[in-house]
DNA sequence: TGCTTGACATAAT
DNA sequence: CATTATGCCAAGC
């Protein structure tokens, strides 16, 4: 099968399905966890592709600044920061969210000193 | 069929 | 901390 199919998509799909609600996750962060290391950029793509009465949480997926990813259409991001807000994901005044405290954790950490993430 | 843009990320300045 | 530059892959034209 073609690397370049559908089913890229649909993984990165299932990994946003995945996140929790009141949770956040970044592009590249999916990215990372569909298989797609370093791909963010196709994340925001698939996100773009998904269809309107979708059961996927795309409102979840931010980049890593913790900011809204600003769209083609205004007006757009707004939407997606009130589904968020309804979650009860917090949005400070320069209107990004507290990622060290909704960024979503997925899989159990090694408990200790782990609270890093690689680089 | 080839160039440009994009719901990003990371390093450098 | 913001701004700029580069890399990645896919979709649009």
């Amino acid at each position: 099968m073609t690397p370049s199919s559908s089913r890229t998509y649909e993984r990165i799909y299932a990994v946003v399905r995945r996140i929790p609600a009141g949770r956040v996750a970044t592009y590249g962060q999916v990215a990372e966890l569909a298989g797609l290391p370093g791909h963010a950029r196709q994340v925001g793509y698939a996100m773009h592709a998904l269809p309107h009465g979708t059961t996927v949480p795309w409102h979840r997926v931010i980049n890593a600044k913790g900011e809204v990813s600003r769209r083609r259409r205004p007006g757009g991001e707004l939407s997606q920061r009130m589904l968020l807000e309804e979650e009860g994901v917090g949005f400070d005044l320069r209107g990004r969210v507290a990622l060290g405290r909704v960024r979503w954790r997925p899989r159990g950490r090694v408990r200790g000193v782990g609270a890093r993430r690689a680089s």
